[in-house]
DNA sequence: ACTGTTTTTCACCGATTTTTCACCGCACCG
DNA sequence: CGGTGCGGTGAAAAATCGGTGAAAAACAGT
């Protein structure tokens, strides 16, 4: 699945040139240029990682980042003009998970972004629990030993799940990732396949064991 | 626990300085000083996070990299003279996960260190507060150790009390960031939420001891 | 073209959540 | 003393959401 990056800047010239290296590396780019509506893409856009200017009108970069740290582990890269010690040391203690002075150059900057993406699927190669033992490297599904048949979106979405086990992922995050950004409130497919991977997965499908509900908020893979 | 850092590096005197300041933060140090036995060292350590020279004799640090990743997910970050574009990018993609170039600031590499570890501890993500545990990778509110529910606007409205933590959040404030700028004077919405919120997290409610009204101006999360 | 599977769409029900509204109490002030 | 503004309280109406099942549509393989 391609993954999504949000960038955030007010300064046009860095986005203008940022955005189509993006793109021509196969990463979807959604695009804010203030504090206050990066918190609101990044609920929208559910992206798989933030680059994130430090200066910036309505809100600081600095608080930008608590808030998302306070509602997801979303990866941050922060890009600033501000290459201060000081500055850099509060920008990681507050959250962000990389910090790049500007002027940067490009390939560093593709490079570092790779790294943290990498660093957030490393840890999943299998997920075993109680009865299910999940692959997401072989692309395979496990109950009791036996493998499960699952259509390509019932996977995409377990994978989904699972990449965030233990953790709640939004039903409009899943409908993003899984089907693309504009579907994005086409909720209604979720449910669908939620209701078979529960048949498919769970002991008894009406009281779930793994794919528990989150009410009004989403789903959670539990272990 | 203690956390534990392998470091790799030919130079004595960079060891020398950088172990010490390490051991001081409460790191528990191994040292190798060659490629060789950089892998035995990290066999027998098992560390939480590689600090690694890149020029080294034995083996290479590139390949050092390679190896750990092998078999292992453990963070590495590289620490190196060479600062040239291709060596960076070189390093990130054989498995790197931040790269510094010498000479350092300590106190910046200190925060790479923590923020790379963080990523790796689930726990790390919650804040704690008087008895109440907000893990926002799992969505999840804990209150004595039990799970409370809360509903997403109650957990908004929390999480933006929380984020500023003993200092007032304007009411206006609050609207503004959980229901949208448009609501602006909607202030009816958040009374009702607040005593929600305080029925369900506080001993007595009527009596609140963390979620305390600032008169005229709105409320703030004592702890 | 036929068949079986997968995905999409739709409608209903019950439960929860959010909104709205009316009233209470209290502090402050003239 | 009475008025006024602000926050607390409670309840009922309205909106939203998730589970369920079923049927239509798209798709793949033969």
């Amino acid at each position: 699945m391609k993954q999504s990056i949000l960038v955030v800047d007010d300064d046009p010239g860095i986005v203008a040139s940022i955005t189509p290296a993006l793109q021509a590396q196969g990463y979807e780019v959604a695009v804010a240029c203030d504090g206050q509506t990066a918190l609101k893409r990044f609920e929208q856009a559910a992206p798989h990682l933030v680059l994130l200017d430090l200066v910036m009108p309505a809100l600081d970069g600095i608080a930008v980042c608590q808030h998302i740290r306070l509602r997801s582990a979303t990866p941050i890269i922060v890009v600033s003009v501000k290459g201060a010690e000081a500055d850099i040391v509060t920008a990681l203690d507050h959250g962000a998970d990389d910090y790049l002075v500007k002027p940067f150059r490009l390939s560093e900057l593709l490079a570092r972004i790779r790294a943290v993406l990498r660093r957030g699927q490393l840890d999943r190669a299998t997920v075993r629990c109680a009865d299910l033992e999940i692959d997401t490297t072989r692309r395979l599904v496990l109950r009791q030993g036996q493998p499960v048949n699952l259509t390509p979106i019932e996977y995409a979405v377990l994978a989904e799940l699972v990449a965030h086990r233990n953790g709640v992922v939004t039903t409009r995050q899943i409908v993003q990732r899984v089907w693309g950004p504009q579907y994005a409130d086409a909720t209604d497919y979720v449910k669908g396949v939620i209701r078979r991977l529960r048949v498919k997965l769970e002991p008894d499908p009406s009281h779930p064991r793994y794919i528990v509900t989150e009410p009004h908020v989403g789903y959670r893979f539990a272990e």
